[in-house]
RNA sequence: CGGGGCGUAGCGCAGACUGGUUAGCGCACCUGCCUUGGGAGCAGGGGGUCGGUGGUUCAAAUCCACUCGCCCCGACCA
C-alpha cells in the first residue's frame, strides 16, 4: 500500500502521564487512539496487526479441528442466572434491561452461551467431541483499566470451548489446545512460559496460563530454569530450608512496644526464622488465627482457596475477638481455629505473641503447645527452591496472553447439557474453555521488542513485511525505481507467511529524516532505502529494522536480495 | 473501592502562588518560496476562551465549593 493513502498519524510527542512502553509506542506510531478509559480505537496499522494475529489463531485452531462460529455479545440474564454467575459476578458485569424490562448483560466470556447451545443441539455421544471457537468482543467493567491495551473494558478474545464425553476426551482437547497455543505463540515470535495457574471461579480442575515475560506484566510467575517448573505466584509452591534447632525453655519474655517480628527479633537478638507470625483473619463463619514463619509472607490466594472469602482483622477487631493487641497475638492457649503454614516445623522452638500486651512467648514447640490445621499458604519468593528439583527459583513479571481451563461439568450440569452414551445412559457433557487475547499478544510483542527509535515487530505480526522508502519523490528516477521494486516485491509469494508479500511504499513528499523516523517508529521488519547516494553506484540499501544491519545491493539484483534479507531476519 | 496526581489549541507546556491589556510559547496544521540520507529553513496564516456547574468579586484560566474525566499505586481482575 501507499503511505500517502494510509492513515498513520504518528506523533512527535506523546500524551503526558503514560508509562507502558506498548501504550506509548502504539499511540506514537499511530496504531491506536484512546476513546475513554479502557476503550481503544484500532487505526489501520493496529487493525492490520490484530488481523495478522487473528489469522495465526484461526489457522492453528482449524488445525486442531476447531470450528469458527460467532455468538451474540448481548445475553439474556436467565442463562447466567442458571449457572449462578449472574449473582457471583459483581460490578464487573455490564448489565442492562431491554425495552420490555428483561434483564440482559454484555458478555464477558461465553461459557454460558456455549453450554446453552450445546444443551440444545448435542443429543448423542456420536456428535462428540466438538471444539467451537470465535474471535469476538468481550466486555468487562474493569475496576481499573490500565497500561493501554493490556487491560481494557472492551477487548477482542479468541475463545474456544471443547465438549467431550468424558475426562479422557477432555484431556485430549486440553492437550490439543496447549499444543496449538505453543505453536501460536511461537509463530508470533513471543517469549513465553506455560505456567500452572489458579482456575479461579472458572472451575476447580486443571488450568494453565501462557505468560509473556516483560516488566510491564501484571502477573508474577515463578520459574525454575533447571527443571522448567513454572507457575503463577498465586499457586506456586516452593521449598525453603528450616533453621538449626535452638532449644528454648517455654517462658514469657517482656517485649515492651515491640510488635513486628523484625522489632522483636532485633530486641531479643534471635533470627526472624525462629518466629511465628500470627495473623487474625475473619471469614463469614468464624475468626481464624493464621500462622506463618516470621520471615515469610502469606499467599492470600492460597488462603482464599482454603478458607473462602476473608479479611485481615483490624486492630479493633483483634482486641474485640482475642482481647489482645495486634503484635502480641500468638497460638498458645488460643481458643479459635488455627491454620499453620508448613514453613513452621513441629520440632523446632519458636517465639510468638503471648496474647498479652508487651509480652511474647519463647520456646513454643508446635507439636506440644498448640493444635492447628497445617497447609501451604506461603508465598513463594525469589531465592526459594524449586518444589521439583530444589534448584533456586526466580520470579518474573509477565503478561497473561492465553489460558486454558478444564471446566468439567461446571456449566453443563446447570444448563442441562447432556447426551446419551453408547449404553443409552444420560451424561453431562464435559467442557473446557480456552482463551487468547490478540491485543495482549500485540502489546506483549512490543514490550519484548522495541528500542529507542520505536517498535520492532516480529515478522509474523508486522502490519507490513517490507517498507520501501524513496528518499526524494521529486526525483523521478528514485520514484520510478521505488515503484518498480514495490510492484515486483508485492507479487512475490511469501512462504513464511503463506501469502503474498505486503509492501508499504512511503510515497509521501517528505524529507528523508521524517521518513526514517516514521519507518523506525512503526517497525516494519525490512526497510528498502532508495536515494541519490546509492543510485550514483546503481545501488539501493536494504536494512533490518531489528539490528539496523544494512546492505547495499545493485538495483538489478534488488528483488532477490530484498527477499533473501527478509527471510534471514527474524 | 482506598491513596496520589493532572485537566489551558491536535500534542507538549507557560500563565495560577500575588484576580486586572487582545490567554502565550514550541511542535503539528494551511499558503508560498526553498530544501532532499536522520523529525530542515524563511515569510505569511488558521485554530483555544482555559474540563463542567455554581459561588465570591467592579473584574476569575487564576480564589472557593461541588462535579466530571484521565493517569499512576493498591484492592479487584471469572
Amino acid at each position: 500500500m501507499r503511505y500517502s493513502s494510509l492513515f498513520i498519524p504518528t506523533m512527535r510527542e506523546i500524551p503526558a502521564g503514560i508509562n507502558a512502553v506498548s501504550h506509548i509506542l502504539m499511540l506514537k506510531a499511530g496504531y491506536v487512539r484512546q476513546l475513554a478509559a479502557g476503550l481503544f480505537i484500532f487505526l489501520p496499522l493496529g487493525w492490520r496487526v490484530l488481523n495478522k494475529i487473528n489469522s495465526i489463531l484461526k489457522e492453528e485452531m482449524e488445525k486442531i479441528g476447531a470450528q469458527e462460529i460467532s455468538m451474540p455479545i448481548l445475553h439474556p440474564a436467565e442463562i447466567w442466572q442458571q449457572t449462578g454467575r449472574w449473582y457471583t459476578i459483581k460490578e464487573e458485569m455490564f448489565r442492562l434491561k431491554d425495552r420490555n424490562g428483561r434483564d440482559m448483560c454484555l458478555g464477558m466470556t461465553h461459557e454460558e452461551i456455549m453450554a446453552w447451545i450445546a444443551s440444545k443441539e448435542i443429543k448423542s455421544y456420536r456428535q462428540l467431541p466438538q471444539i467451537w471457537y470465535q474471535i469476538q468482543t468481550k466486555l468487562r467493567d474493569e475496576a481499573r483499566p490500565r497500561a493501554g491495551i493490556l487491560r481494557t473494558r472492551e477487548f477482542i478474545m479468541k475463545d474456544s470451548y471443547s465438549f467431550d464425553i468424558d475426562e479422557k476426551g477432555l484431556d485430549k482437547s486440553y492437550k490439543l489446545h496447549a499444543e496449538a497455543y505453543h505453536k501460536i505463540f511461537t509463530r508470533c515470535g513471543l517469549k513465553y512460559y506455560q505456567v500452572e495457574s489458579d482456575p479461579g471461579i472458572m472451575g476447580d480442575l486443571e488450568s494453565h496460563e501462557f505468560m509473556a515475560p516483560t516488566p510491564a506484566g501484571e502477573d508474577d510467575i515463578v520459574i525454575c530454569d533447571n527443571c522448567g517448573y513454572a507457575a503463577n505466584i498465586e499457586v506456586a509452591k516452593s521449598v525453603i530450608h528450616s533453621p538449626e534447632l535452638i532449644v528454648m525453655d517455654l517462658k514469657e519474655v517482656y517485649t515492651p512496644d515491640k510488635k513486628t517480628v523484625r522489632e522483636v527479633a532485633e530486641f531479643l537478638g534471635v533470627d526472624e526464622r525462629y518466629f511465628i507470625k500470627s495473623l487474625l483473619v475473619i471469614t463469614e463463619q468464624e475468626p481464624i488465627l493464621v500462622l506463618i514463619r516470621g520471615d515469610q509472607e502469606i499467599n492470600e490466594k492460597k488462603l482464599l482457596r482454603l478458607i473462602g472469602e476473608f479479611n485481615f482483622a483490624t486492630p479493633e477487631e483483634s482486641i474485640q475477638i482475642l482481647s489482645t493487641e495486634m503484635g502480641f497475638i500468638g497460638p498458645v492457649n488460643q481458643k479459635i481455629k488455627i491454620i499453620a503454614d508448613l514453613s513452621i516445623i513441629d520440632n523446632l522452638y519458636y517465639i510468638s505473641g503471648a496474647n498479652k500486651k508487651d509480652y511474647h512467648f519463647q520456646g513454643i514447640l508446635p507439636s506440644r503447645d498448640f493444635k492447628a490445621q497445617w497447609a501451604d499458604i506461603r508465598k513463594a519468593k525469589e531465592g526459594d527452591f524449586c518444589p521439583k528439583c530444589e534448584s533456586p527459583i526466580r520470579i518474573e513479571k509477565a503478561i497473561e496472553v492465553g489460558n486454558i481451563f478444564k471446566l468439567g461439568t461446571k456449566y453443563t450440569v446447570p444448563l442441562n447439557a447432556v447426551f446419551l452414551d453408547k449404553d443409552g445412559k444420560e451424561k453431562p457433557i464435559i467442557m473446557g474453555s480456552y482463551g487468547i487475547g490478540p491485543a495482549r499478544v500485540a502489546a506483549a510483542a512490543i514490550e519484548q521488542n522495541y528500542d529507542e527509535d520505536g517498535i520492532v515487530w516480529p515478522k509474523s505480526m508486522a502490519p507490513f513485511d517490507i517498507e520501501i522508502i524513496p528518499l526524494n519523490v521529486a526525483n523521478k528516477k528514485i520514484l520510478r525505481i521505488a515503484e518498480e521494486i514495490y510492484e515486483k516485491v508485492s507479487e512475490i509469494y511469501n512462504s513464511f507467511a503463506d501469502r503474498h508479500m505486503e509492501v508499504l511504499l512511503d510515497d509521501r513528499d517528505e524529507r528523508p529524516g521524517v521518513k526514517f523516523k516514521d519507518a523506525d517508529l512503526i517497525g516494519i521488519p525490512i526497510q528498502v532505502i532508495i536515494g541519490e547516494k546509492g543510485l550514483k553506484e546503481n545501488k539501493i540499501e536494504i536494512k533490518k529494522r531489528r539490528t539496523k544491519e544494512t546492505k547495499l545491493v545493485p538495483i538489478n539484483k534488488a528483488i532477490v536480495e530484498i527477499v533473501n534479507f527478509y527471510y534471514e531476519t527474524y
